[in-house]
DNA sequence: AATGAATGAGGGTTCATTCAT
DNA sequence: TATGAATGAACCCTCATTCAT
């Protein structure tokens, strides 16, 4: 019926959208409430049917986390470096946009790497990694004096996770805002980094 | 049942430190694999004695949320406010102490908020309150002149929020960076609010 | 459905084959453990050509263990009688050689036979029919003044029986020792039955 | 009701219940039919309650079978040695009876044998060892004049064993053999080891 | 107040088997 | 004929919870 997908298409892809339904699930449900169960109805498939694609339950989320970690190396990748302003802006609101997308994953896994060193890691690799990008980057700029931080450029960057992430909570529950915070966003983390506004 | 009487205080005595053995607990093992077994093991009693002080697993967690926000709550009412400064400072610096040394309940109770509006609720009142008032105490500064933040108070509020969550977690790996993470928090926001640092 | 042709006889290669292959999986995991998909694996096929051979798991070890006991039953047949003592040393070393080649299959039989009377029966064919036939030839022995056997017929038959099914587990283990293993159960049996060994 | 034991009942007393029903439950289903459910329903428990004794179904299975060879060892500590004839006689009729009494085991061990070095090894410990003992016991007698075996004393010491476990397959089904059985069995192995019949 | 003993409920996982292609 | 995909039925095991003592 509502299956995760025809025969036709390749086991590839039935396997990511198995994953985009276990997302939705781990998100409403947390991570110990998510049953095998609970994936193979949301993906209208039976139990063995999950084991048809993932080894265990964990391997359903570490695959998901994974794709998270993913998306969030891939973020850094296209950004706009017309000028320092631009780049803040690109860089601060794709951030943004994907931590909110992926809130309750997020937050999952802040739960699981409580317990899992793997997922330690992992949540590193999607926090701490741009903070050391962005620490960098600023770092530059204060030494071309284009940028005038209140404190070391390493806190500022710590400082503009924490905010996107404040912010992304409250973008869940008022999708509305998202907008609205973006711009807030950036505007706190110019003022806060000490560069100069020479956006349009 | 029993008086108030050194059974009752006993009691009440041995309940706070069950909850201290629970908090440690859960924040080393998340929710899900906390088992009552486990706390009355780490507590060094039998399983049916947790029973006698809490009517279930549940209870114990909430039991413990609730004296984790009651904390947060008692923070915003011994605050020095002899200069927006210091209000600033003691209360930053007091907001980041306690988000440090309950990181791993804050975890958790942001995992359970995904399913349990109770814990969402709880959580607010963590979280949330304090932003409000402090955007309200942002907003009287406004209003006389004394602070003019880069953004809405709110935002500015909901902003440092963030910054101390994610300064807390590095805070639990390095306690030895607190008091510098500490100051660094105080001056960005100070910036961020464009309050005068009149301190000292 | 399909004739004695070529395919037919291609058929019945195969699932020869697959019984080959069954054996040695059914002796390497025991019943339980070997699984369709073990089987499968081993031939080179997918699981639901397994099927194509055989209806169930259980037809395949019925399928197996109709095999071996045919292959007993079939050792009956020639045997050199120029004397009761080379009747008697082919048969035992037949005999031998048989439980040695099946040893596994024979385990996994006299498990199998504590659940499924069928099992039991046939066990009994290999086991109690050969036993029984043996007693007949000893009485004829007796009868003519040829043997005479330290104890009944029949419990030389049996303890015959059990001398070679220990000597071949030790033969399983140790091969080169399957000759000298073989003599020896020939003499005890000659001297159980009392024998004159009138051989070479 | 007719659970395992009164309250009163020692712990250790209970567990050696279980394994009195447990053996009952392998030898009639052998191993992998045997269910935790099948132990609890024959112990007249829930499942739960088998594992407040035993870690898990192998654990069960594992206890059984020490305990099993643990009477195979005890054995032969007490035999009459009065004469060889006695000694013989006494040593065959106790490995039978014991060998009768656990034939199910017996069977089962020797399936999972297959798979599980640790069962192999401890079938070893009941029958190879019992088999040494013996070789040894006849090399003596050999040495002293009073046995003079038609093979080496090695391979009458693995005839005996082998007979024995056949004898015991037919003593479980007819019991009331098992008396002449035994008596057949010391007969033939006095003859086959040469030993002079001088009990009473 | 405290606990040893027991269990109902439920979750992860496996596997023989089927079916559409 | 052969197979990729899917599933019903079980089974092992865990755990929150209860109860008699």
């Amino acid at each position: 019926m509502s299956s995760i997908g025809s025969r036709s298409v390749g086991a590839e892809e039935k396997r990511e959208r198995l994953l985009d339904v276990a997302e939705a699930v781990f998100c409403r449900l947390g991570h110990s409430r998510t049953t095998i169960a609970e994936l193979a109805a949301a993906a209208g498939v039976s139990r063995p049917t999950v084991y048809a694609y993932f080894p265990s339950k964990e391997d359903v989320f570490r695959a998901l986390a994974d794709r998270v970690r993913d998306e969030f190396l891939r973020l850094q990748e296209r950004v706009d470096t017309s000028s320092p302003a631009r780049t803040a802006d690109e860089a601060v609101r794709a951030f943004f946009a994907a931590y909110t997308r992926h809130h309750g994953m997020l937050v999952v896994i802040a739960h699981q790497a409580l317990v899992d060193p793997a997922m330690r890691e992992l949540r590193d690799e999607i926090v701490a990694r741009p903070e050391r990008r962005n620490a960098r980057f600023l770092e530059r700029l204060v030494a071309d004096g284009r940028a005038a931080p209140a404190v070391p450029p390493a806190d500022v960057s710590r400082a503009v996770t924490g905010m996107v992430a404040r912010a992304a909570e409250l973008a869940v529950d008022h999708p509305e805002q998202a907008d609205r915070l973006g711009g807030e966003l950036v505007a706190l983390y110019l003022r806060m980094a000490g560069i100069d506004d020479d956006r349009g």
